[in-house]
DNA sequence: CAGTCGATTCACT
DNA sequence: GTGAATCGACTGA
């Protein structure tokens, strides 16, 4: 017997804690989103967290721009970035306030709206594939940078909320270097600070950073 | 203002 | 496993 997730919504303080408190706590929350077709809800499995000043890795890392300016300001916020020309991926920002961290999220299980999530990801062979890696997961539930802001902790008609769900037990999560993160490969700081739900089907596969070469 | 590159994904070999 | 796609943000001159 399997129990249904909580549906009651995470409030503020649940991210106003540090960015490594918050990220492993994500997992098995669960996140709707609200489109014209329906609602889409996913079970959070994989997270990666950011933070912010003494980070290398992280967006906030040089100081605050238009692109970054939702991670200085208040947690539980969305943060949507445009990246390859192409994708978009998302963040919840965590606090305290102006420090600029976030928890990217990086994978799901689609447990609702899964007909929904299908017709944005067509080139999903599978089901486990509609939101596995951060760029197809924002693909999979329609996010874009309009979405860049967006408060997940609010009341009433909202494009995007975290819920309750189920946490994971602690011995159920696990932890490694972030994937495609400069400096993370081998000979920088490596920062173990991606986790996920032990054997899930629907995390994605570790890379390192490779860098681009150049176009002749 | 030109050059570089990215918290990636997909099609192919 | 390799390379292309594709564009906006950021950097440094």
């Amino acid at each position: 017997m399997i129990a249904s997730p909580d549906r009651t919504p995470l409030p503020r303080e649940f991210f106003d804690r540090p960015v490594l408190e918050v990220a492993p706590d994500l997992l098995g929350r669960i996140l709707v989103r609200g489109t014209p077709d329906g609602p889409i809800a996913l079970r959070l499995t994989e997270v990666e967290a950011y933070d912010g000043p003494n980070d290398p890795g992280s967006h906030a890392y040089r100081g605050r721009t238009p692109r970054n300016d939702v991670m200085f300001g208040p947690p539980g916020h969305v943060y949507v970035y445009f990246t390859y020309g192409m994708w978009h991926c998302m963040n919840l920002v965590c606090g305290p306030e102006g420090r600029a961290s976030a928890v990217l999220l990086r994978a799901g299980e689609v447990i609702e709206g899964v007909e929904w999530a299908r017709k944005r990801r067509l080139s999903a062979r599978n089901d486990n594939e509609l939101a596995k890696g951060p760029a197809r997961l924002a693909t999979a539930l329609g996010v874009d940078r309009a979405l860049d802001g967006t408060d997940a902790c609010a009341a009433g008609d909202i494009p995007l909320r975290m819920l309750t769900g189920t946490p994971v037990p602690p011995d159920q999560v696990r932890n490694g270097p972030r994937t495609g993160v400069a400096g993370e490969g081998g000979n920088g700081d490596v920062h173990p600070w991606r986790y996920w739900i032990a054997d899930d089907p629907t995390v994605s596969p570790y890379r390192a950073h490779a860098p681009r070469r150049r176009r002749s």
